[in-house]
DNA sequence: ATAACACTTAGACCTCACTCTAAGTCAAGT
DNA sequence: ACTTGACTTAGAGTGAGGTCTAAGTGTTAT
């Protein structure tokens, strides 16, 4: 599959495939001729990336799972640890985001009650 | 009350905290001479601002609000339909995070299935 | 009175994560 | 034959959000 339907299906620019690619989180993508051929197994890990970027996971962070990955079963405990701490602190993240929410809808009932009173006089 | 105190309190750094005056996101603080006193509505400005800011919500976004305050009443429709817009972004962005967070429990599990196997061999 | 420390300013610098540019190759359609 | 359009590279540029520096002015403890 060329870099231009990934870039599609994954709505990631094929700018930013091939910097991933350059920084070691996704690749090396195997080519035919001098063109980018992504396999499944390039799909499934790029859809993994993209999970993780959304929630903000660090690049760097996910290119040392990545480097981890590729140095077999023994690193299989450290990848586990590395997962582990990340979800760590996605769980603070959410908390904030959550006490955020939280608050903004409070705002918001305020807001609506001073609408509702200004509409009443 | 002084900027390191302020800066203590809330963890935010002097620098931050000129820095959000600056671009007019909550000031401008009264000064006694040349230094700046802060008091307890700034103190609670900031606090929201904090709040608002470790939930990633955007500059921006946050200078709009705090000038739309600063107009007065006429503006409290407008918002409130601020907050609301931010509000729904805020969950948009906990169920990319808690999507992320599912996967990495997922993958956790695998991990450590496969480490309880490796121990019984 | 002098050292140490908190404060001030303007503006340069930094990190992260892309995003874009320039210059070029190659294959397919008209 | 030639244009169109996707692809390639190296490397420069961008935007958000701070963070740091330099040079200077008070204020307080010894």
């Amino acid at each position: 599959m060329r870099i231009s339907e990934v870039s599609k299906i994954f709505d990631i620019s094929s700018d930013t495939l091939r910097y991933y690619e350059k920084i070691g989180l996704i690749g090396p993508i195997k080519k035919e001729g001098n063109i980018r051929n992504y396999n499944e197994d390039d799909l499934n890990r790029i859809n993994f990336v993209k999970c993780m970027r959304s929630a903000n996971l660090p690049i760097e962070v996910l290119i040392k799972y990545m480097k981890l990955f590729e140095e077999g079963d023994e690193t299989i405990k450290e990848r586990r640890d590395l997962l582990v701490a990340q979800q760590g602190e996605l769980a603070k993240n959410i908390a904030d985001l959550q006490a955020a929410y939280d608050r903004l809808s409070y705002k918001i009932d305020l807001y609506d009650k001073q609408l509702l009173e200004k509409n009443l006089k």
